[in-house]
RNA sequence: GGAGGAGUACCCAAGUGGUCGAAGGGGACGGUUUGCUAAACCGUUAGCUCGGGGCAACCCGGGGCGAGAGUUCGAAUCUCUCCUCCUCCGCCA
């Protein structure tokens, strides 16, 4: 949610960032005339309120008196009835105004390239040779399948599309790249462990900014207002809503593995075969919560942490900065992280990291302020993936495949697996 | 799932319809005393949020006693729903 003081004393600022981002900004103007209707109202009714509190303090003091009170009494019964019906008005000018703030996406900032989609996003660093293999590189599902540690039709079977069977080694390995990412992010790179739940309230889901716009994306269960989490980053920031740290607390560093569940309406025909795109998969998110003055700092070093791991893989990636047209609904700034796919000739996404700002902050009333004395403002909350586990899967089968069809185990990865430096057919 | 009990400020806790603008205590902070510490004594401790006016440091008002509705001229107090915690029974990893 964006500062309603940004928007009423800014507007065209806002404006402006909405349409870089190709949202509607006549939500600015439908804001500003709903907002003054709301505050206007509120006035009258606020003026009503201290009447009836006054007078129904008088009342009180004629009664201990003995003294009859029946006329003021008749009165104030008009005036009370008139409050609460404008109080009901009240309420719906205000999930009038709700329903419009809540729908404005967050302001990109000043660095964010101008542009409409992927194509226009900007090439920040690429890290890590592309193999060369001497032989057509094989798509992972392909290798999977035929190493026996992948297997779609069974999952076909108890779920349906879009969703897999580890088996054996493959099932070792998920569990494997989810150990050595925690690991990392937490002896290398300074973050605390937390496991949470998966299923959320709809307040949360609000508070990080799926809800109420994007519920054709969530699972929801029927008879209970939960939702199945897209992504950790709901958990999490979710942590320390309606709370306010103390500025040397700041900042605040989580990881969390999860599975994550989306029901990806609106891609039916993509990425249809492997593993890359899933109704459930699993993911390591690191989420930071930090001062405002530090927020691309922090953004920074959170990117780094993520490349850490592919780094120490031995994946070649390369970090892209999203346009305006491609950033996400609550970003500020997104860096995606593109892991390299030999069969596809291609880099895709697998993992990004985002500065927030206060957009979630103010959304969940996440704040902080200096000493004692300070006023309580918003913190800034970030995020990104560290990395997401199903793709980083994929990207080692494609990456480290051999001709013979086995697949050599990245070094880092062998503890976790028992010493084994291979899977073999 | 069933039966009870509880939720008041940083913590404990009083308050069953009207000066509650919430008693009292603890803790914390400030002061007096002191060579220093402790004790004692005095004082402060409702934060927060929303609106309005100066548009700064302030002032005025609304809200706020777990959350939300309701009854009433008036609710911490009465009614309903929900949430959380505790005790017991049942079931379960």
């Amino acid at each position: 949610m964006l500062d309603p003081k940004q928007i009423r004393n800014n507007p065209d600022a806002v404006k402006k960032g909405l349409k870089s981002r190709k949202a509607d900004a006549t939500l600015v103007d439908r804001f500003l005339q709903v907002d003054e209707e709301w505050r206007k109202l509120l006035s009258e009714i606020e003026e009503m309120k201290a009447k009836r509190n006054a007078v129904s303090d008088q009342i009180g003091q004629m009664k201990a008196k003995k003294e009859d009170a029946t006329a003021v009494i008749a009165e104030m019964k008009t005036l009370s009835s008139r409050i609460k019906e404008l109080d009901e008005e009240q309420k719906k000018i205000e999930d009038r105004l709700n329903d419009i703030a809540y729908e404005m996406p967050n302001l990109p900032h000043h660095c964010v390239p101008e542009g409409s989609d992927a194509r226009d996003n900007i090439e920040v660093r690429v890290w890590g040779e592309k193999k060369k293999l001497d032989f057509k590189a094989r798509p992972h599902d392909e290798i999977g399948k035929q190493l026996g540690i992948l297997n779609f039709e069974q999952a076909a079977k108890i779920s349906g599309a879009r969703f897999v069977v580890y088996r054996g080694v493959g099932a070792a390995l998920e569990r494997a790249l989810i150990s050595f990412f925690l690991d990392v992010h937490i002896k290398e790179n300074g973050y605390t462990e937390v496991f949470a739940p998966v299923l959320v309230n709809k307040q949360a889901m609000i508070g990080t900014g799926q809800l109420p716009k994007f519920e054709e994306d969530m699972f929801k269960c029927r008879d209970d207002e939960f939702y199945l989490i897209p992504t950790a980053e709901v958990s999490v920031t979710n942590l320390h809503r309606e709370s306010v740290f103390n500025s040397e607390q700041l900042p605040v560093k989580y990881c969390c593995y999860s599975p994550c569940f989306r029901r990806e309406a609106g891609s039916y025909g993509k990425d249809t075969k492997g593993i890359i795109r899933q109704h459930q998969f699993n993911k390591v998110e690191l989420v930071k919560f930090t001062d405002p003055a530090s927020s691309y700092d922090e953004l920074e070093s959170l990117t780094r942490n993520a490349e850490s791991v592919l780094q120490k893989l031995g994946l070649p990636y390369r970090v892209v900065q999203l346009c305006s047209g491609d950033l996400g609904f609550a970003s500020a700034k997104t860096y995606d992280l593109e892991v390299w796919f030999p069969s596809e000739n291609q880099y895709r996404e697998i993992s990004s990291c985002s500065n927030f700002e206060s957009f979630q902050a103010r959304r969940a009333a996440i704040r902080f302020k200096v000493g004692s004395k300070g006023k309580p403002e918003p913190v800034h909350t970030l995020n990104g993936s560290g990395v997401a586990v199903g793709r980083c899967f994929a990207a080692i089968l494609e990456n480290y495949q051999q001709q013979d069809g086995s697949v050599i185990i990245p070094e880092v990865l062998r503890p976790y697996l028992g010493g084994i430096d291979r899977i073999k057919p």
